[in-house]
Parts: structure tokens; sequence; C-alpha cells
DNA sequence: CTGAAAGCGCTTACAG
DNA sequence: CTGAAAGCGCTTACAG
């Protein structure tokens, strides 16, 4: 039982050499700088009979460098974040970097304030699904020096490094697809906060797969942005409604998981049959959707890619990154989403 | 649009005072130490607009403490655990911890390994919910002098705090409730590693409520421990055994989420109908089971109080702690959980 | 009321 | 082949 971390000079004195010596050798610099394999090997194994583990608050103090990334995403316990966590988290174990996970359920000044944290916990990066509609806390972040890549929501107004599915295609297709079922009616459920541009996009494309059909007309009476608070009621609210008017569509775009859950919970209530009454087709795909009755059709997001390519771009940047050096060339990757048919649309005549 | 750090020093210089009076004041204790108003003001305003961040490498390498606390779970992106993590991480940002989320996939090296990796980081405190068959990991983070709380699992092995539901009674509630349903056949399926504490419990409870109703009696056959790399195929065959011999059981205690959802699966696959030909009580409610159908009836986890006490009780730990001290009261706290009745099971006769 | 100094545990030139 | 020294940016006694 031992009471007091051993540190570098422990060993250093227990084996009469120095601090330096004992700090090479452990890097792995023994041979380069040509420190005998005898001594070599003292060092490591007396490090390894005490259970030697450097401190890493000294290290980072000295090199700067804490190989601890940041995850900022609005809920981790939102299946679609906590899939891309798990895919993210095993990429940096295996580049021996940390994660720290911070929510900001959408809210701007949460957002902020945990940027601020992590930034003085000496993260080295910063892998962001920023819920801002301004881009103050990008602005910051460049300001700041730190390396930081987006996923899932870009901004247009502020070039950056980035990974996300091009929603606007991925609707469109899925949209087209409702339109080829022979839907003519078919509604587009976004959820608040409305700015955000996986949602916009999402809707953009909808909107284009409808305009591009001669026969039927986009009508801004079919798109509607839920309250992320009260989906229930505002849902249940917009189908009474479409419904005393007689004009209630025969399918429905969504662009968020939890949307399409309340849809379900709602049509449950109101006795409205999917996909008889209502076709469906949803945006993140959930294990959920598998065993819904009916299953759930949904545009399915490579989240594993996703997951990779942000945070191998992420590492190059850290080991890459100078201060001082303006950023010309941004990574900027859009991935392709797929839609996986299963029973919650049928065809319309 | 500055390119290096603002540190102590430089404020110190530009206002012409030392840095121990600029740190003083920036930790709040400039009135404890009799620094004047005027002063204290010329500090916190300069630190303000040079964006000031103290350097927590440089902090923490002088007070010994992180602010970040350790979160080892089986993985992230499982929903029990996404959740927990998620009211875990809500506390302790009111209490200005991070949290680092490492996965171990219930593999003992891999949290033997996330385990080492993260205490080199000079974490202040470890929630783990442990893969271990044996208390090796346990043993050596007592040896490590941090402290540490179990979450969901325990060892009886093992004297050391830890915050779990009551399985071995929520399962015996559930199984008696089935019994009280009029059930006579009723299995229990339990997942893989089969040393996994509410796991075992659960069995437990279950055999006890079977063994305590004269008229039945506990048969091993109706036990089974479900391959978590298997589950499909393992049900698959397990139903199909019971099947053809005719033993088919009328009710199934499911001790985890996953294995529900496969058992939905596979009973679709065969055509088995719950709840008629089959009812079901699982345990760790998740969302879905508010989706399929029939709807589950489910053990439910106090998760947020589970969350709460958690971390509560670790950063309460961490702060009274001191090295060479033994440890010989441990906060053990048993949560109750609920069964929430919907439409999974229904009466046999 | 405020400052000078030591030290936390590393790494990295530099010297020999 | 190896060691002495400086320094990363803080905090904390201690001195005045």
């Amino acid at each position: 039982m031992k009471y007091k971390k051993v540190s570098l000079s422990d060993i250093a004195e227990m084996l009469g050499v120095s601090k330096a010596l004992v700090s090479i050798v452990l890097n792995g610099k023994g041979d380069e700088n040509g420190i005998s394999k005898a001594t070599q090997e003292k060092v490591l194994k007396l490090a390894e009979e005490l259970n030697y583990k450097p401190n890493q608050f000294a290290r980072g103090l000295k090199i700067g460098k804490s190989n601890t990334i940041g995850l900022v995403v609005s809920d981790i316990s939102n299946q679609f974040y906590s899939k891309i966590a798990r895919y993210i988290e095993d990429y940096c174990i295996s580049e021996d970097y940390n994660l720290i996970i911070c929510n900001t359920d959408e809210n701007e000044e949460k957002e902020k304030k945990v940027i601020e944290t992590i930034l003085e916990k000496q993260i080295d990066g910063i892998i962001l699904s920023s819920a801002s509609e301004n881009s103050n806390n990008l602005f910051k972040l460049q300001n700041e020096n730190i390396p930081f890549i987006l996923i899932d929501r870009k901004f247009s107004s502020f070039p950056c490094h980035y990974v996300v599915i091009d929603n606007f295609k991925a609707a469109q297709e899925a949209t087209q697809y409702l339109i080829e079922q022979g839907h003519k009616k078919i509604a587009c459920f976004t959820v608040s906060p409305s700015h955000i541009s996986s949602q916009v996009d999402r809707f953009l494309g909808y909107k284009e797969a409808i305009n591009n059909n001669s026969f039927i007309n986009y009508n801004d009476f079919y798109y509607k942005t839920i309250d992320r608070y009260k989906m229930y009621n505002s849902i249940l609210n917009i189908f009474r409604d479409w419904s005393n008017n007689k004009v209630m569509p025969s399918a429905i775009l969504s662009a968020n998981y939890q949307i399409t859950l309340t849809i379900l919970e709602v049509c449950r209530e109101i006795n409205i049959k999917i996909p008889n009454d209502l076709s469906i087709v949803s945006f993140d795909d959930i294990d959920v959707f598998r065993f819904t009755t009916p299953t759930i059709t949904a545009v399915v997001q490579p989240l594993e890619s996703y997951a990779k390519y942000a945070t191998e771009n992420l590492i190059k940047l850290i080991k890459s990154f100078k201060i001082n050096e303006e950023q010309k060339e941004f990574i900027q990757i859009k991935l392709d989403a797929n839609l996986v048919l299963r029973d919650s649309v049928v065809k319309y005549n």
C-alpha cells in the first residue's frame, strides 16, 4: 500500500540517475539519445514496479498538450449524439486521446459557458455541433487559436472545418420518394430552434423536390417548425387543424426522430392510421424505428464515417496546428445519407 | 486578434503588481487578504478585457485537483448509460466539474486500460460501472488512493461505495406480477457476461419469486444467459427448442433491454404473438418501449436520483478525501425500481 | 495592504 | 552516454 504518487525524481533517485534520463527513457527516446540498453531496462523495470504514472498536469504544462478533446453537443442522451459520441470515443482512444463531453441543450449561452470551461482545461481541440444562431462562439474559438471542427451543422456565413451530411439532397430524395409513391399533399416538420442548418437544409431539400414536380405546388401551410419543448401539443393541434379543414396531408417528411416518435404517439391518440392514413419518412434513423408498428422508413446517416472523419481530421489539425497561421483551406466534408425503406409509406392513389 | 494565451504575469506586469496579488484577487480571496477594492477592480477588469483563462495544468499541478471526473461504463451508446451520463454531466457542471467518459465494452482489460489513462490525467474521482468479474481494478483504484463509486453493479466480495437499484427485489416483484397474472411457465433471460451483479441479482429475485409460490417450481431449463454478441441466434434457438419440445413458457422476464428488443424481433420472425403467446416484462425501461406493439411492461429505474446520488457523493468524497485515511464506512445506496404496467402482459388461464 | 520566493512534476535544450 | 538547469503558469506560505 503506497500513499504518495511516485514521481520521476523518485525513480531517478532510487536508481542514482537524473530525472532527465528517466523522462527520456520513459518517453521511448532512449535509443535516439543513446542511453545504454542496460540503463533503459533498469528504468523501465522500476517504473513498472512502482506503477509510475506520469503526471499529465506537469507534462501538459510543459508541452502544452492535454491529449483531450472536447465534444459539445445538444444532448448526449439523444441517440443520434450518443452513437456518434461512442464512435468518436473509440477513435480517440485508439489515438490516445480522451473525450470530455458537454451538453448545450441548444442554448447558446450554455454553449459559450461549456466551451470556456473546457478551454481552461486546455483541451487540444473541439468537435462541436453548435446550437448557436450567430457565429459568436465560433469566432471566439478562432480567436483562442484552438482547432475545432463542426459536425452535423454548419454556418454558411462562417467558413470553417466541418463534417455534415448533405441534408438538402437527402431531404430532396426522401421527398421525391414520397412523390413517386403518388403522394401530393406532403407535409414537412422540422424542430426548433429554426436556425439550425441541418433543419433548414432538410426543409429546403423538401421544398426543392416539391417545386420540381409540376403537378404539385409548395404550400407554406404544410411546413411547420415544431417547438422542441411542446412537441406533443404542437403536433396534436396541427393535426386537428388540418383534419377540421379537411386538408390532412397523406404523407409527411419528419426532419427529426423525436418528432417522428411524437407523431406516432399523436396518431395513436387521435386514431390516424400509419401508413394508411398518413405515410412517414423520418430523418435520424434510430433503433426504435425497427420496432415500431409500422417500422419507419428513414434517412440513415453514416454515423461511423461521420465520427471518423471528424475525429481523424481534428487530430490532424491539432498535430499540425501552428499559432499565428492564417487558416485558408478548410476541411469541409459532406457525406451522403441513405434512404432505408421500411413499412411507414404506402402508395397513394 | 491575439496569438498568445495571456497569463497571470502578463496581467501583473501590465498593472505593476505581483502575480500573487493577481492570483489572489482572481480566486476571490481579495477581501480576506485585505487587497484594496480599487486594486481588486483593476485586476478583475483587465482580466476580463484580456479574456484571461487560468491554465488548469499549472493550477492542477499546484493544487492537485483537476475538477474532472471519469465515468466508465460499458457503452455510452447504450441508452441506459447515455441517460445516466446526461444526468451526471448536468450535476457535474452545476458543481463545476467536467466529465470524461470511457467505454469498456464489458471487457476487463479495456477497463483496466481506460482507468489507467484517466488516472494519468489526474481526474479527481471515478464513477464506475465495472465489467470485471474479479475486483482487481477496484483494488487498484483503492491503492491509487482515488475516490470512486460504483453504479449499477457491485461486488459482494469488495466493500466500497456504490449506488445501485435493488435488483433482487425488483426482479422478485416483476416475477410475482407475472405469477399473479396466472403464468406458471415463466422464463428468465439475462445477458452475458454472467458475473455482472445486476444480472445475477435479477435472476436470484426471479428465482425467489418462483420458489415462493408453492404451485410452480423453479426449473433451470427456463433460465438462460444470452450471449451479448449473438443475441438473435441464441434466442431464436432457445425458442425453437422450447417450441419443438412443447415447453414454450407463457411469460418471460428479460433482465436487459437489448434482449427484450431481440425477443421482439425473433417473435416477429417465427410468428410468436406478444402478448397472447408470450408475455414479457423487461428491465431497463427505454423510450422504445412506449412505441413497440405491444408497449412493454418494464422495470423503471430512477435514473435521475441514481446519477444524483452517485455524483453528489463522489464529489463529497473528493472534497473530504484524505490520503492515508483508512476507509471504514461506505456509502451504499440501494434505490427502489418501479414496475410500469403496459401492454406486454396478458392474464394466463 | 502587497511582493518575493519556492515549488508542484515534468521536458528540453545544452554542456560535458 | 549522462547530468544540471531552466522553465511551463500557477498557488501558497512567509516576510515586511
